[in-house]
DNA sequence: CTTCTGTAATCTGGCGACAATCTAATCGCC
DNA sequence: GGCGATTAGATTGTCGCCAGATTACAGAAG
């Protein structure tokens, strides 16, 4: 009888596959910073795996956007200007315009609780001034309506250009009115429970660029 | 000295750039078909490269999402079905969309004139029913639109999910009403020439909406 | 004849090694 | 003393190899 490894439903993870997290989360913490190069036999040495396993993996990380390769020169973190993180908030906010406009049409009412739910604790993180709280329920709530919109394709080009931007606002925690953030994420329900396509794409597409907006002033304040 | 390479302003393309080519090509033209798998060393004997080569390579292209990865079973061509290919066109749409919306508000006389020339020539090829000179002229005008619209971001998303598609209609070449669709293209033409950011986006989305319901289609109508 | 099982061949996952290239420090020369 | 050529060191590009998993096949049992 082939030994079922039916014990663990988790097949555990491939070396491939932690590897690839944990250089990725150097990315995303700072432990390589923007513009670094990537020593891959340094890294071998330290994530304790071969060289070739490091290579294959920052070809994907290249791929996704958040190294760059130099022939001849191995591989670098991505540096982000300021211009290339509007753009990518640009993309966003017409992903998520997408995501609004098609999760309208077929939005279910279960669906429409669990957002209901995280705006409500977002209220209530709002009056307790727990930003952290906030940003974590925030984040939910955008996942969840990329997930509900089912479109998959959707789902990871949006998770790749959001990894992106976290290499650039890493620490830069956005702290803008969360108060009227949920006030437009109440607004955005509101559209998608009324099966408003076009209303739930209009707030959705604004609502990111209102992020966009809050972004770019801190960053600006932050250089000053 | 070293030996100037500068007589050679093309750099050559490395082996790693030679051979993915090389792979891509033949999953654009069938020579891999959807659902192959993959076998490392016969390509890498075939293209006489090593198997690590390949690898990186198709670790890569997962990751732009022309194949997959299985564990311990390899990689395979990205099998696309129906509905993955229709919402792929969505997104699309979407990253039209914003592409309109930002070129109408920064498009240069010089650049209106390069996308009129092109409308023109489509237009001859209309009344000449080249199809072929069409495809080729349109594919110029939706990149040219892109280009200009200067986000570079937005062009490398766009240009990797329009290689994905391709993968799906590979041969079937879309042959709708080429006369309506350039009709389409003034009508972009004229918001661009107006700088009616709303206009544009709207012409663009709808634009690639309708190349979506006439893909689908000629699908449903080649399946019958 | 079909189904199951055990074994052999094939293929992937991962690794170390060698050659080409780039980087830097050193030395010589103006 | 400063600048350019040269050489030594480090790093990348590429390759073949071994172990474990998977697949294919052959043979036995029902």
């Amino acid at each position: 009888m082939k030994m079922a490894r039916a014990a663990s439903p988790i097949p555990e993870p491939s070396a491939l596959e932690r590897t690839r997290a944990a250089i990725e989360r150097m990315v995303m913490e700072g432990a390589l910073p923007p513009g670094c190069h990537v020593n891959e036999s340094a890294l071998a040495l330290q994530l304790q795996a071969s060289r070739s396993l490091i290579r294959e993996i920052c070809r994907a990380m290249v791929e996704s956007g958040l190294l760059t390769a130099q022939p001849n020169r191995g591989f670098f973190v991505r540096e982000m200007s300021l211009r290339e993180a509007a753009e990518l908030y640009d993309i966003r906010a017409s992903l998520a315009r997408l995501a609004g406009a098609q999760l309208a049409a077929r939005i279910t009412p279960g669906q429409l609780a669990e957002l209901s739910d995280l705006i409500a604790r977002m209220d209530a993180a709002c009056t307790d001034w727990d930003a952290a709280t906030f940003y974590t329920l925030n984040n939910s709530f955008h996942d969840k309506i990329l997930k509900f919109s089912a479109n998959l394709r959707l789902q990871s080009v949006h998770a790749s250009l959001l990894k992106e931007l976290q290499i650039f606002r890493r620490n830069s925690i956005v702290t803008g009115d969360i108060r009227k953030s949920n006030e437009q994420h109440k607004a955005i329900l509101q559209a998608l429970a009324e099966h408003n396509s076009l209303e739930a794409a209009n707030r959705m597409e604004d609502h990111v660029q209102q992020s966009k907006v809050r972004f770019l002033e801190n960053i600006t304040h932050e250089l000053r």
